[in-house]
DNA sequence: TTTTCTGCAAACGATTTGCATACAC
DNA sequence: GTGTATGCAAATCGTTTGCAGAAAA
């Protein structure tokens, strides 16, 4: 259970849509699939390319990250820290979305996991009648070290 | 009850922190003053200053929009469109914050207050020794209008 | 082959900064 | 007066784009 993406599923989703399958993004998302847990933006990855093996064009990167997150691979993020962010999206629809606390004094984030925001998105389809398909939940306040 | 932010409150926060109570300053917290519930970026509010009457230089709104982020009169905030927006933030504390519905397709931003939050604050806290001092939430669908 | 990629460098848009002048205190 | 604010233009930073050559299908 909890399966996690593989190479495969990226050839699979990629020839659905007539994209190809270059090494660069393999690279790329070999080094989410190493890393799940991490936040990375696009200057990290090209730095983890850099120094294990391949240069990788940073355009190609950031091209790279957009694509794989519009396959519903990658799950794009903000944490206000000035550039967007990834990691490896939840293969199985079960596993409930995790919350981020955000440390203002330190900048860690934390993962949070829970489910208490079903019955608020429930009331909110009623009472508004919006049709949610995401939602997004950040906490900031002070980490256990930074109390 | 719920009282809003009037200039004096500018002015004596100002003086606690020994800057200045300028013009500029006055002119950009009354466009939100009589705005409350928009959600304006730093051009927003420039372009409302030309329109209006005074010309105030774009890095002045800049500067004085973080500084009132500061001062706790106005919240800075995100909503992925590629700026920052401010809205003013409510004097009471027992007033509790609202979550943003933004639509996926049109863009419009619904405001949807709700206490739901406290338990799942009250969980973190004790399980994660992470204190809190603010949240934000957000969710992302389809409004009424373009479900 | 045909189409989609890549890499580079240039373009971009939001935001910040240096600095001389102007103003609040 | 003294120190902070302003306005302008230039600088910065993350990200995007145009284009010619390279590579997947």
């Amino acid at each position: 259970m909890s399966a996690n993406f593989t190479l495969g599923d990226l050839k699979q989703r990629l020839q659905e849509r007539q994209h190809k399958l270059t090494p660069q993004r393999q690279h790329i998302l070999q080094i989410f699939l190493d890393r799940s847990g991490e936040h990375l933006s696009a200057e990290d990855v090209h730095a983890i390319l850099r120094n294990s093996h391949s240069e990788i064009g940073l355009a190609t990167v950031y091209r790279s990250l957009e694509l794989l997150n519009e396959l519903g691979i990658l799950q794009k993020m903000e944490f206000g820290d000035g550039c967007s962010r990834y990691e490896v999206k939840q293969m199985d629809p079960e596993t409930h979305q995790h919350h981020h606390l955000i440390c203002l004094k330190c900048g860690k984030v934390i993962e949070f996991s829970d489910d208490l925001l079903e019955d608020l998105e429930q009331d909110i389809s009623e009472k508004c009648s919006f049709k949610i398909v995401d939602h997004q939940v950040k906490f900031f306040g002070y980490c256990k070290e930074c109390q």
